[in-house]
RNA sequence: GGGCGAGUAGCUCAACUGGUUAGAGCGUCGGCUUGACGUGCCGAAGGUUAGAGGUUCGAGUCCUCUCUCGCCCACCA
């Protein structure tokens, strides 16, 4: 990387840079301890068996943009990498590596399958940090962090346990939602609503004083667990049927038609039938007035043994034998087709079951207040603001939070079962307890099997990686960046985590960046074979071009569709500044002595557009307008540095050689946290020897 | 069902709080270039800004309605 090598190459070749001048940065991307002002930075970790994809690449780049910037206009630069177990989705990749050998996770049993998530996460854990270095980013390898680290474990179990001692977790049996497949309950937020078809039956309930009623519903094998009718008072059409009874087809139950506001009277006949354990609007409703609840599916969804003669059925066949029956007896009054969403497994695609539960739960009225008054009262800020919007409404319409899983992939709940009485006697503890049960005065205790949902475990990553003796107590950060649809999941969740541990909520500024979808408006998917990868494209074009195309497709209020040919143009734009810098080079060889004293017009006017030009980049850049700050840039440097500037070097000179220099280090300094490795190589071979970010921006 | 966003040159996008002939890049076409540039430079063509109505001296920009697309959220049994 010699004044030489840049004379006498007339092309920039990336490869031969980007990979040694990322691994000359590397030990200088720790945070100096002597700077007073710092500028803190959270990563999104990224789930260990990840590879990287283009959602990473654009928040990553992003990020790292900025904390050059930050750097080189002298802030000391906080940013850790890490990962997260990441519960299921992990869980699940193991499994179906599993399949391909033949095997479940059952043939294993728990331990041994833990055990090999392990082995997995060891081998393959770090490959996607790996991928991150490939974009250039500026992260402190010396410090990575992982959801499952010691002293984040530690963490974790404290949090559920002072959450605990002050009642905001309680454990419960409840309807919630179950993947038969992953054998687990879900959080609300980890249910997708899929449009599926099916047929509504409209069932005749025989009333007990005579006549039927009739009732519409998708799900005719939830009606053997039917604790009651209901209506909505204001539908005058059923007022009168308040307080009667009716009977249960097959099972022959009484039910008591009860009054309620949340029945929708538009719904099929606007008589709902109350299956409190495989509803969770019946399940409310039973609260109300203090209905029984029966289950009659279990955790695989099948039928149980309060399903009678259906008793070991799939709730599929199950409900075409009791379609059967009813119509037997002249008891279906109609049947039609209809397209309506049905809860799915975000994680395996499967068709969720309703079912009775017990699990933690974390009540969310006080928690969910302090997240919102937060972001209310401008602590954190959220940009673009018009994102604030479905962080409220999330907040105010908030169920409480299931936050145990039945998977094995995860991190243990700190509490002990009594192994003589179950589900009614346990403690909440870290190191196994040493008292005595209530009930039957043993100690008999066995730790309990249920993990963390991984979202508990991720709302505390701010502080769990930032708030440590050796990390210097870099808490609260700055600056997060998260896709949109993390909001709620992650974002709001740290929100009150780091507000009620910490006093202080866990950032200053939410950056919600748009999302990258394919040129035709899609989502890129793996599965739909819709995405790109990043990889492929810093192959083929370098990282440099890659961020250059990326950012310059870049706007903050418009998702990306995402087009190859600004990459291609970040590839011609890198050789233009290769060549400017030599034209530099072998310009003031020749002029050596020559150098006039004045300012020439085009000096003038030169310096004056670098001056304007760094202002609305600053600007831009406040305000994450990160592709109109590169455009700007781009502008600047061809169109007038190039095309003009440089280009009045040329024949007779009348410029100032000491404005050129001005001119051509101050590019080179503003072009590097867009295009870090050209400008370090160029950097490099005009003679200096620091890492350009180490360099003053604005001056 | 609710919310949000977008529909501007062939393609991907700009245009700050309404203000002169609506701008870039890529693509197309025509020239030029052996004192940096596997290229570069100069220039041209190309748009009733989705549609309809309204407010205004003036609207891509504000209001109303319609259409199309996308995303997020939602316990419609």
């Amino acid at each position: 990387m010699t004044k030489d090598y840049l004379k006498n190459t007339t092309r920039y070749s990336p490869f031969d840079f980007e990979e040694k001048i990322y691994n000359y940065w590397i030990p200088y991307f720790k945070p100096s301890p002597n700077k007073r002002k710092t500028f803190i930075i959270l990563i999104a970790p990224p789930n260990v068996t990840g590879s990287l994809h283009m959602g990473h690449t654009l928040q990553n780049i992003i990020l790292d943009i900025i904390a050059r910037w930050k750097r080189m206009s002298g802030f000391n630069v906080v940013w850790l990498p890490g990962t997260d177990h990441a519960g299921i989705a992990t869980q699940n990749v193991v499994e179906k590596e599993l399949k391909k050998e033949g095997l479940t996770r059952f043939d294993l049993g728990r331990e041994k399958f833990i055990q090999r998530v392990w082995e997995w996460t060891h081998k393959y854990g770090g490959i996607i940090l790996e991928q991150f270095k490939k974009l250039g980013l500026s992260l402190d390898w010396s410090r990575k962090k992982f959801t499952l680290d010691k002293k984040y474990v530690k963490w974790v179990e404290e949090a559920f346990i002072r959450y605990y001692r002050d009642g905001l977790v309680y454990r419960d049996l409840r309807p919630v939602n179950f993947c038969p497949r992953c054998q687990s309950s879900l959080s609300d937020l980890e249910v997708e609503a899929k449009e599926k078809e099916d047929v509504m039956y409209y069932i005749k309930y025989p009333l007990k004083d005579g006549g039927f009623i009739s009732i519409a519903t998708t799900r005719p094998e939830t009606m053997l667990g039917d604790t009651a009718l209901a209506v909505n008072p204001k539908d005058e059409r059923w007022v009168e049927l308040i307080g009667k009874i009716a009977i249960l087809p097959i099972v022959k139950r009484e039910l008591k038609i009860v009054s309620d506001l949340r029945v929708d009277p538009k719904f099929g006949t606007g008589i709902l039938k109350v299956t409190p354990a495989h509803s969770l609007i019946d399940y409310e409703i039973a609260l109300r007035h203090s209905l029984e609840m029966i289950s009659v599916i279990d955790e695989k969804a099948k039928m149980n043994e309060n399903a009678g003669e259906y008793k070991g059925l799939n709730y599929l066949e199950a409900r075409s034998k009791i379609v059967e029956n009813l119509r037997s007896q002249n008891l279906i009054e109609k049947e039609e087709k209809i397209v309506h969403s049905v809860p799915h497994c975000s994680r395996c695609g499967t068709e969720l079951q309703v079912i009775p539960s017990y699990e933690w739960f974390v009540k969310m009225d006080k928690l969910a207040k302090l997240a919102y008054n937060a972001v209310k009262t401008k602590k954190v800020n959220i940009i673009p603001p018009r994102f604030k919007k479905p962080y409220f409404d999330w907040l105010k319409n908030i169920r409480d939070w299931c936050i145990s899983r039945k998977i094995w992939w995860g991190q243990e709940i700190p509490v002990w079962f009594c192994k003589n009485c179950g589900e009614k006697s346990y403690v909440v503890s870290i190191k196994k307890p040493t008292k005595a049960c209530k009930i039957c005065k043993k100690k008999n205790w066995e730790k309990t099997k249920e993990v963390f949902d991984t979202w508990f475990s991720s709302a505390l990553w701010p502080f769990a990686i930032l708030y440590t003796k050796e990390e210097k107590k870099w808490y609260p950060a700055d600056l997060v960046a998260t896709a949109r649809d993390i909001l709620q999941l992650w974002i709001a969740r740290m929100i009150f985590c780091g507000i009620y541990f910490m006093k202080k909520p866990p950032f200053k500024t939410v950056f919600v960046h748009p999302t990258v979808l394919t040129k035709e408006g899609k989502r890129m998917s793996k599965s739909l074979g819709t995405g790109i990868d990043p990889l492929d494209l810093i192959q083929k074009y370098g990282t440099d071009a890659l961020r250059f195309g990326l950012m310059w497709q870049l706007s903050t209020h418009q998702d990306l569709r995402f087009d190859e040919t600004p990459i291609d143009q970040g590839q011609k734009f890198l050789n233009k500044i290769w060549n400017a810098y030599r034209f530099y080079v072998l310009t003031k060889e020749k002029i050596g002595n020559q150098n006039k004293k004045e300012l020439s017009k085009e000096d003038k006017r030169i310096l004056k557009l670098l001056q304007k030009t760094k202002k609305t980049v600053f600007k831009n850049l406040n305000n994450f307008e990160i592709g109109l700050a590169l455009k700007n840039l781009y502008k600047f440097f061809w169109r007038e540095v190039c095309d003009k500037y440089l280009e009045s070097w040329k024949g007779e000179t009348k410029n100032n050689i000491t404005v050129l220099e001005k001119i051509m280090l101050d590019s080179l300094k503003l072009l590097h946290p867009f295009l870090p490795h050209i400008t370090q190589v160029i950097y490099f071979a005009l003679g200096y020897k620091k890492p350009l970010f180490y360099e003053k921006l604005n001056d």
